[in-house]
DNA sequence: TTTATTTCGGATAAATTTATCCTTTTTATG
DNA sequence: CATAAAAAGGATAAATTTATCCGAAATAAA
């Protein structure tokens, strides 16, 4: 479903809001060790999050990554999908072809659509703040 | 969400059943042709629905690849799906996790159940001739 | 301004997926 | 039985994804 730079792209933009809340930066060595993450690789997935705008990098001594306070309840996990993985997955479709609609469809699309649909919908209505409460509230984990 | 080989295999699979119905097995070469796939790389992937017992193979002059009539109706697509990309889409982890379940959910779980099972009662509940029909119908199409 | 710290970015490597090629095996038919 | 046709299967290559390493650039603080 989602690629591995995806699952990690979530995950630690899960932990860096958490950590924004307690106004707190944290580095590529803090996150890959709590989401268990390949350092190196997650700190390419962190650049591509500053470019587009969904994580905020700090350079220097105490610096580090953070995301603006205000921003943690409109960060929609579509965006990080896309950012990460492009929107193939939320607006493609299921069989792979360039173009594919209700007027030209493949052999898939009724039954895909609702399932694309639905899982874009999810993703869209999926914020940052969300995810974070229930880590926080220890319903849910990040790691094993 | 499929890989290329799975996306592959499902339009060979319509296919086949196509012809299976017309009592006409197909080469490699004609399905590629029809798919537009790689033709070498389609024959790796039909050894593997062979090797699932989803389609059958006839070696030899006048040989090629042939679905049952009477099966054609009963595979779902969820047995293609499984046989080529594994169980991980229709009953993994949305982040990746070897363990995540209601008892010890990831952060996406509650949100990512629902379209799993949906996608998998999709998978589930589309049989090859249902997607059949709608090719030889003119209704979808497998190629552009 | 110097220093220590930290992200950025390029080069490279490993692993996996996608794709090709060629030989072997099987088998229907003449 | 000989032959031609066709799938099976192994070896290899190309492309993409995943992952590592290291020097450059930026920056906060002493």
């Amino acid at each position: 479903m989602f690629s591995k730079a995806c699952e990690y792209g979530i995950k630690a933009s899960i932990f860096i809001a958490i950590n924004s809340y307690n106004d707190n930066r944290v580095s590529p060595k803090e996150i890959s060790a709590e989401i268990n993450s390949p350092q190196a690789f997650t700190a390419k997935i962190l650049q591509a999050l500053v470019k587009h705008n969904i994580v905020n990098s700090v350079k220097g001594a105490y610096g580090g990554f953070e995301i603006n306070k205000e921003d943690i309840a409109k960060i929609k996990l579509s965006q990080i999908v896309t950012a990460i993985d492009g929107d193939q997955l939320l607006h493609g479709c299921g069989l792979g072809f360039k173009v594919c609609d209700e007027e030209h469809p493949c052999s898939l699309h009724d039954q895909f659509v609702f399932i694309r649909n639905d899982l874009r919908n999810m993703l869209e209505n999926t914020t940052l703040e969300l995810l974070a409460k229930d880590i926080k509230s220890g319903v849910s984990f990040l790691k094993l």
